[in-house]
DNA sequence: CTTTGATCTGAACATACGTTCAGTTAAATC
DNA sequence: GATTTAACTGAACGTATGTTCAGATCAAAG
């Protein structure tokens, strides 16, 4: 096999990925220039193409991988049975998910746009199965009469746009740690869709 | 004074800035060159620089307008003494403010960082004093006793969130009118702050 | 009917873009 | 120690960028 100038291709691969991800959530993905991608590296943007094979794939690869990693972990949670317990887990774990990866996160909201049409149907199908996950749950709530609301699909995109909201003003260093956010917003996410 | 090729300075003005708004919105800050820009109001590029000093002044001015378009209208609605109707009162107001403004709204979420520093500075200030209101709303309701919010400033951020994404579904022609809308979404918020 | 001056064109400026590729490098294999 | 080959360089490709500006245009003013 072959080797390297002082790193791999398996150390490499990644590292392109993370400096990617990283100046594409600061600075957005049209503004972010494959050389600088690879100056982030300590390469030339000609061996970039090792990795990737353009610019385009290099953003939809980030965002599809947040996305399958979401709905992994998603289903890795515990499922209770009772509606408000199944609420209290979703919203707990969204709020620790995505404060644990802004700028996954960030990409994943702000540059939809810049998906060509088949990536941007990739991406939306697997946000439409998140957003389903937590509807199916007020569903139940609402024929189990523990919730009252009267558009659950749209209660859903609600409450998943006031928890990923977090990230607009959490910080690890700041006044309030994670799990005390949490407390702050389970209450009004369990308030919000009460009987 | 001076006249035109088919036009007004009066005229073109304000069709650089719609041009400016409707392609920053679709496509992005980054993504939008000047020259498009000009196409769309059928000039050449050179002539929008009778409009603008240059593109970085065109976005600020796009969103420091929305930002005083929203606070004006903010300042113009009824101010109701009891915290309910008060909070009521700016649920309605900010759904349908937004709803009717979709691409600045976009522009002014979407295109913070591609703000310079200093005009940063100025939007966030901005924002500052639209989340202050409906904060203090809120804190009144606590004092009161209406209201259980632990955190004012965090709760005013997160109903702020969660209100801004009717933005990412609502289409004028869709199933729900924006009263409708209204309605789904003033009960969630009534409840999320109740004591 | 000449003058005026705001408005706009068209070309140019230096710089940057995404992508390709022939050729160099050097670690692993035999 | 010769061979192999993945990893990378450096230059080039055509095209695009934001901005400037001398000069053309033409409605209104005198």
């Amino acid at each position: 096999m072959a080797r390297t100038h002082g790193s791999h291709s398996d150390i490499t691969g990644p590292r392109v990925r993370e400096a990617a991800l990283a100046l594409f959530a600061r600075h957005g993905y049209a503004a972010v220039s494959m050389r600088r991608i690879a100056t982030e590296v300590g390469l030339q943007a000609g061996a970039l193409y090792n990795y990737t094979p353009d610019k385009q794939s290099l953003l939809f690869d980030l965002m599809k991988q947040h996305m399958d990693t979401l709905l992994q972990a998603l289903e890795a949670q515990p499922q209770p049975s009772q509606p408000v317990r199944a609420l209290e887990t979703f919203t707990r774990f969204h709020i620790r998910f995505h404060a644990e990866r802004p700028e996954a996160v960030f990409i994943s909201y702000m540059e939809l746009r810049n998906l060509e049409a088949a990536n941007f149907e990739v991406i939306e199908g697997l946000r439409r199965r998140y957003e389903d996950h937590l509807a199916d749950i007020l569903r139940r709530g609402v024929t189990s009469g523990v919730f009252g609301v009267s558009e659950p699909r749209i209660a859903a995109m609600a409450l998943i746009a006031m928890l990923t909201g977090v990230n607009t003003w959490f910080r690890p260093e700041g006044r309030l740690s994670l799990p005390e956010v949490e407390e702050v917003y389970w209450p009004m996410v369990r308030k919000a869709v009460a009987a």
